[in-house]
DNA sequence: TCTCGGCAAAATACAGTGTATCGACATGAG
DNA sequence: CTCATGTCGATACACTGTATTTTGCCGAGA
């Protein structure tokens, strides 16, 4: 029994439903982050008490689910893509627009299966494109392997947003944006492969980086479906 | 500013210390998961009360900082890997096992940018095994990217197997293990891509699902140092 | 030796959390 | 008109991270 399958009650309930709980928290954590999301303020937002909640929703974890779910409808391509790469080109770059939109999401990203309606319509619109093409095995580990690599890299990504954000200061400025820290460390001269490369290394732009991984993971991905033993 | 600016108290520090503070706090987030530590908690089990900690520590989020760093330093390899291509195998594996041994290094990994001395000798390590080899540009790729992956695989599959431990059931039977909601959907006919893949997929290893998509991404990786415009 | 000052440590305090429980009220049935 | 049901709100509890106040010790000065 998980929060799919817990029927919305009844009858009369009220002008309140677990749309608008979800649709509340979802502007909750939009605004001030997954933190303060808090039943009483999502509860408070719908101006209702805090135990009403518990009508749609049994546990504050079912609430992040569904949440998660809402913003997989979101991911979801409106048009059926051409190909599986293009299906999964199109699903990497949509998981990050929408963490782009909902930052939270990125805390979200990878915790617990992704099990909702609009999850699964997303697993089944990239599988179908996977259709006749190779043995369920392949198509399985292609599938898992560029999900793992942007779940990741956008976790990343949004980590190194907010650690930027803390300090002021750009990404490239690593040394000075960590604070004397990393300065102090890459003086000791313990770490001469690290310290040439704050020192040398360019600005990247957050979006080459994620594209261009992606391509490579996909074109990992194209070789061993072009010869399936390799 | 961060913790790792933050000096060693100067003296007498009474039988406590930060190593002592890191180490309570990691053996109840082994026993109970990350939300079984709590600063009261930490502080109980070295007999002390909790304001104590705060002349070591800032911030519950700082705890968690060391706890992490603290792991990175079980990861570090004890030798010197021959080339890149181990060096990042080496790396993926051997976060893979501490995660084993530390489940909620799961909930950790990636959340927030790894600057501790751990781990910093960890990239040091690794930026190392690239030594010459490649423009600090696509080094830099090749580290993230297999990064992404292994990072978003041990969290997709810690997931999993928290999901399969509160079922009981195993991930193959996937409908039954998240519930009845799952086989209703599948049941309805708009998941058929879905459908057949859970009817007729096998069971997968866990272990040789991780390697394999390592080993892909690997592969790209030395595509791409091979021929570098490609 | 006695007293006082400073300071580390402990106790208390506060605002908030998720969730269980209980009491009132309103609404429908007989 | 009465009574039962069941929904909703208020209250309660155990806990959290952290700020603030109180305590008590220990060394310096008289």
């Amino acid at each position: 029994m998980t929060v799919w399958d817990r029927p919305e009650p009844p009858t009369r309930p009220a002008p309140l439903d677990r749309e608008r709980i979800v649709a509340a928290a979802i502007s909750l954590a939009d605004e001030g982050g997954l933190e303060a999301v808090s039943l009483r303020k999502v509860a408070a937002r719908l101006d209702v008490g805090p135990m009403r909640l518990y009508g749609y929703i049994s546990t504050k974890e079912e609430l992040f689910d569904l949440m998660v779910d809402e913003v997989y409808a979101e991911i979801l391509p409106e048009e059926r893509p051409g190909d599986w790469r293009e299906a999964l080109h199109i699903l990497a770059h949509r998981t990050r627009q929408a963490t782009r939109r909902h930052e939270w999401l990125a805390d979200l990203l990878g915790g617990r299966p992704a099990l909702g309606p609009n999850a699964l319509a997303v697993t089944e619109t990239t599988l179908a494109a996977f259709d006749g093409l190779a043995d369920l095995e392949t198509v399985a580990r292609a599938v898992e392997t560029v999900s793992a690599y942007f779940t990741g890299a956008i976790r990343r990504e949004i980590a190194n947003l907010r650690a930027e954000r803390a300090t002021g200061l750009s990404d490239r400025d690593w040394q000075r944006a960590s604070g004397p820290h990393v300065t102090r460390m890459l003086a000791t001269g313990r770490f001469p492969a690290l310290a040439k490369f704050v020192h040398d290394g360019t600005e990247v732009d957050a979006d080459v980086s994620f594209a261009t991984g992606l391509d490579w993971v996909l074109d990992a991905v194209a070789a061993k479906l072009a010869r399936p033993s390799a």
